[in-house]
DNA sequence: CTGAAAGCGCTTACAG
DNA sequence: CTGAAAGCGCTTACAG
């Protein structure tokens, strides 16, 4: 039989009230009966029932996960484990759970978000990604509940965010190869709608421009997934016209795929990079240049700064900014 | 504002206990309350108050997910992400929500058990794998908790449980390449305390000797984890002393690292299978034969098992198994 | 068919 | 410093 604290109160001899008192650690309770009621709570194993007190307190120590199961393939690239995982480690350690959906589309995506607000289930959500024009964002800034997103906004007013500088990472990324001798440079994304996309290919253009190359929009090849066949298809454009030595792509299945195509082609000596860092089994041909963008440490950043929100503590930023590094794997 | 039960029923000029009534559908309702009811229901977007419910029914509908993050990295490894999918996505069919929590070993393990066993949090658990002798499975069966392994255990007795048949796809993969002219087949795994180690070495170990070949106990080793690196340590290992022609691995991961030693050392023509067909982008250098152990189907059957178990279904079995697929890419 | 009342296991203002 | 009482938002046996 589970124990309450009634059954903890009968023993010791004390209310009920008492004994709340002493879970709470409420300072007006004598020492005497502190340690009385503590001996007998842990006689009894007593461990207090969550939902009774959530019930009460309005609070429910739940973060809620919003997945989006898309066509995009996003949340089958393996950096996403890991984002669970940081959330996951910082929430624990501050005594919250976390609770996972996922949706298949926007409209899924606002149902599962009413569910999590209005039944009272969780005290706040997080959000995996920032969209332009984010629908699911604004509806939850509507909606007035408190929300943390990885992935900058378009309009950072009052929202809580984790990200990376994905700008900087790309520029630098460029310099890089620029550095190498690299001249023609074509640029490889995923659905444009994503923030990160879009901060990417500003980090592209801007870094060929601030050397005074001139940005190419048909060397610009955006496709609508960030999976192999994309790349492939990306790469085969891009040659149809162009012969670049180098081509940076936003995500490394992109970059793969691109890969293979070259491959095929027999093409050689171009020289291509991706993002995430995502592991290849490195005994296999070649690896790539990439970008880790720490992944654990964005999903611990976004747990950390909602939870923050939480307890109302005072926040000198309302976001952070996770480094990237550049892992360099160039033939040069 | 939230609305509640009070508030509709005032509107609706019935008691709250009608309210109730018509929310869980009870027959003795007559229509006409019913349909007043529920139009002010709608209109005024009530949505009942989980926690309340739930400390009432003593039910939450939540499901626990207990995530080892141990060092053998097993839950790196890319198949568990479909394992995650497919627990939500019969779950949230069924009105479940998913709750994880990662644990760095067995006594975390134990404290999280207990947590959400005892304070109310969650109707059921989800194991991820099954150990020899394990103590994780021993204390939910001694704590008569409803829960759901996947991976068969050592004791099935009235326990729940997903499993591929490990013995079964192991024992076809060596008769595959034993028809294929191989004679000469060396074994690498990782922790043997895993069942599913246990039943992949058992289907080796009997596929050879119903051929009538010898089982040599050198040419099986064991590593501490499922990491390229210990695929790497026990190929050399076995190449100390003989020169199989082929190698077959518990794991992918270790199958790319038996990979990566042979072609340090350019063997050739030794031919290594894995486990659960990971991406590995398939542009690079080649591809190898592996079982895909259908990762969504696991978990989706892990939750079906444990939902059925928790609203009291009649089962023919207390277990499911989930086809294998032997997806063949041996050279010949 | 419907309502008033009790209760799920806590917390907390009120009173002493 | 401690207890009795009310209340969080539901459900459900009891009564009519």
């Amino acid at each position: 039989m589970k124990v309450t604290i009634k059954d903890v109160a009968k023993k010791a001899n004390v209310s009920p009230s008492t004994v709340s008192r002493v879970i709470a650690n409420n300072p007006r309770i004598s020492d005497k009966t502190k340690e009385k009621v503590h001996k007998t709570l842990k006689e009894l194993h007593y461990r207090p029932n969550v939902i009774a007190r959530s019930l009460v307190s309005n609070k429910t120590n739940i973060l809620g996960l919003i997945i989006p199961n898309s066509n995009e393939n996003l949340f089958k690239n393996p950096f996403f484990i890991d984002v669970l995982r940081g959330i996951s480690i910082y929430a624990q350690k501050h005594g919250y759970h976390i609770m996972y959906t996922y949706s298949k589309n926007e409209k899924e995506e606002k149902e599962y978000i009413q569910e999590y607000i209005y039944s009272n289930l969780v005290d706040g959500i997080i959000l995996l990604t920032a969209l332009e024009n984010d629908p699911i964002i604004k509806h939850l800034k509507k909606e007035d509940f408190p929300f943390a997103v990885i992935g900058r906004p378009e309009n950072t007013d009052s929202i809580l965010w984790v990200d990376n500088d994905n700008f900087k990472a790309m520029y630098e990324l460029v310099n890089h190869l620029i550095a190498q001798g690299h001249k023609d440079i074509a640029f490889i994304g995923g659905p444009s709608e994503f923030m990160f996309s879009k901060d990417r290919l500003k980090g592209y253009k801007m870094a060929l421009s601030a050397k005074g190359y001139i940005v190419n929009d048909d060397k610009i090849i955006h496709e609508s997934g960030f999976d192999v066949n994309s790349g492939y298809r990306a790469c085969k454009k891009i040659f149809k016209n162009f012969s670049p030595t180098a081509i940076v792509t936003t995500d490394d299945l992109l970059a793969f795929g691109a890969n293979k195509f070259l491959k095929e082609e027999n093409i050689k000596e171009v020289e291509i990079t991706g993002f995430n860092n995502v592991p290849t089994y490195e005994f296999q041909s070649h690896s790539i240049t990439s970008i880790d963008i720490d992944s654990e440490g964005l999903g611990y950043s976004v747990a950390k700064l909602l939870i923050a929100k939480l307890n109302n503590q005072e926040m000198i930023n309302n976001h952070i900014i996770v480094e990237t590094k550049l892992i360099d794997r160039t033939s040069k």
